[in-house]
RNA sequence: CGGGGUAUAGUACAGUCCGGUUAGUAUGCUUGGUUUGGGACCAAGAGGUCACAGGUUCGAAUCCUGUUACCCCGACCA
């Protein structure tokens, strides 16, 4: 196996190469889409696992709605529409022939559809035309439905996990009776999110609200998770939004209040994706490959014998199965891996490649003395200890490793963001990709757009815990009451 | 979608400028043996319509035209 590029060489090379050489996914035949591969999808899985747990006990359910939706159903919301033409699939046809010419198959001309059918870049259109049937009372409020999905979205220029033309993802698409209902749960949904971003994936994360130009296409709100990549570029995490009235004003969507009038439902909409795969990579992994916070690792603990004689491998094997199994009674996910045909010292290196979060080691040396060697992926570091007790300690080694990765995460972050307030040294630390820059803004379209024109630097949110702050916007010099997280983003 | 680069064995590359026997090298794979505490060694073997489609030529990986995909830099975005 070849050597990683180092981050400091080429971070986005880096990053490419480890992708592939830990087998989380590859490239495809078809332009901009990925295949992810077996351990990717584990991690991925164990991410949908428990964002799906968290969703039900907020109170939400699953559903499912259709991949195609009628081409009609996007003029309906303006500001959504324009959001999303420039980049959809779109399906003019439903069926090929062989071609009169013998070579393979053709669009058949003849199976032209009346309308044509858009390929899902989000599913808000489709839901709303929906929810128009199940509303009709107060009664029937809320609806609090979230879907697992793939969408597509064409874009130009993609990277495995972090913009694939298509990628998987869940959103939640709720209907509420008041406008402060609405918002709660979108502010509720955002928490749901940072909760999971720092408790399993120790990812730190910003939660604030957008810029209006920021925002979600329909959305009147809305509100972001942002994470600081290891490069000094911020990741938009996950997103929820305030949708007010515009889908139900779009789709006619009307209920009976208890007192008889009428009125539009309130919406959201809300969602992550396979993007998070990009985000828990960056955020952790080093030269050596990619390192995982155990509680998303599918395997979290790895085995490896060292042995001369089939009777040492014997002796190794049923200590180590010993502590597989009392590792696996606490929960924990154990590989032994006693693979004849690579050596001890190509399997240290495939395990830190793939990211297992901790590593037993264990040979004549220790059947000896009774001792096993533990390593630990995020610090790299070893140690030999007594057998006694191996499976506490290793448990409480695996929650150690989950905290001390967050909290490298965030020291990082907090050594990475400055607060600055003049221009010049806006523009000097945006040059550099220093990270995350508090820095107050006038609020204005106008001054951010120039910003941005200007440096590549964006608003990133207005963070919720920003305190009042009297201040100057470092652009217009008009007065401000907050600081705003601005960086240069993925 | 604009600018630049690349495409040859599973992977990484050489060969292309200047066309000419059987297209090489490393690594990986298979088999046998020696090894095993940080990416082992020896021996034998398998593996290629040189991205695709046309064209020039006695002859094309090599020259010409077109297409596609990937990488880097911009604009767009979860």
């Amino acid at each position: 196996m070849a050597k990683l590029t180092s981050r400091k060489e080429n971070y986005s090379q880096w990053y490419n190469e480890l992708v592939v050489q830990a087998n989380l996914a590859e490239t495809s035949a078809v332009r901009g889409c990925m295949v992810i591969k077996p351990y990717g999808y584990a991690i991925w899985e164990k991410m949908q696992h428990q964002l799906d747990s968290m969703f039900k006990a907020t109170g939400h359910v699953n559903a499912y709605f259709p991949l195609f939706i009628p081409k009609s159903f996007f003029s309906k919301e303006a500001s959504h529409v324009e959001g999303f033409a420039k980049e959809c699939a779109v399906v003019t046809h439903y069926r090929l022939k062989n071609d009169p010419d013998g070579k393979g198959v053709v669009v058949d001309p003849d199976a032209k559809l009346e309308e044509e059918l858009i390929v899902r870049p989000t599913s808000e259109t489709i839901i709303w035309n929906t929810y128009k049937k199940w509303v009709h009372s107060y009664r029937d409020l809320p609806i609090l439905c979230n879907q697992w999905a793939n969408v597509v979205r064409w874009e130009m220029r993609t990277r495995l996990f972090l913009r694939t033309a298509e990628f998987l993802w869940q959103e939640g698409h709720t209907a509420h009776a008041t406008a402060e209902e609405a918002r709660e749960e979108a502010e509720k949904m955002i928490n749901v999110y940072s909760d999971f971003a720092e408790n399993f994936l120790a990812i730190p994360v910003i939660k604030g609200v957008k810029s209006a130009n920021e925002r979600f296409a329909g959305a009147l709100d809305t509100y972001t998770i942002e994470a600081l990549m290891q490069d000094g570029k911020a990741l938009q995490s996950g997103t929820s939004h305030f949708l007010g009235q515009n889908f139900a004003k779009a789709f006619d969507v009307t209920f009976t209040k208890k007192d008889g009038t009428t009125d539009y439902v309130w919406a959201t909409s809300w969602g992550v994706s396979t993007r998070l795969m990009g985000a828990l990579i960056m955020t952790h992994s080093d030269d050596n490959g990619l390192v995982l916070p155990p509680k998303l690792a599918p395997i979290q603990v790895v085995i490896v014998p060292i042995y001369k004689t089939d009777e040492q491998l014997a002796a190794i094997t049923e200590k180590a199965q010993a502590i597989k199994k009392a590792l696996e009674a606490k929960g924990i996910t154990v590989e032994y891996d006693d693979d004849d045909t690579q050596k001890p010292g190509w399997k240290f290196a495939e395990y830190e490649l793939k990211g297992i979060p901790v590593r037993l080691a264990m040979g004549a040396r220790d059947l000896e003395n009774g001792t096993v060697e533990v390593a630990r992926r995020d610090t790299l570091t070893k140690e030999t200890l007594p057998l006694e007790n191996i499976d506490a300690y290793v448990e409480n080694l695996l929650n150690e490793i989950q905290k001390n990765l967050f909290e490298k995460a965030k020291a990082f972050r907090t050594e990475h963001t400055y607060k600055v307030d003049t221009y010049e040294e806006f523009k000097e630390r945006v040059k550099n990709c220093d990270g995350f820059i508090l820095a107050h803004w006038d609020g204005t379209t106008e001054t951010e757009e120039k910003i941005k024109e200007e440096t590549k630097a964006t608003v990133r949110c207005i963070p919720f815990d920003a305190p009042d702050e009297e201040g100057t916007c470092i652009y217009s010099g008009k007065p401000s009451h907050k600081r705003a997280l601005f960086a240069i983003s993925y």
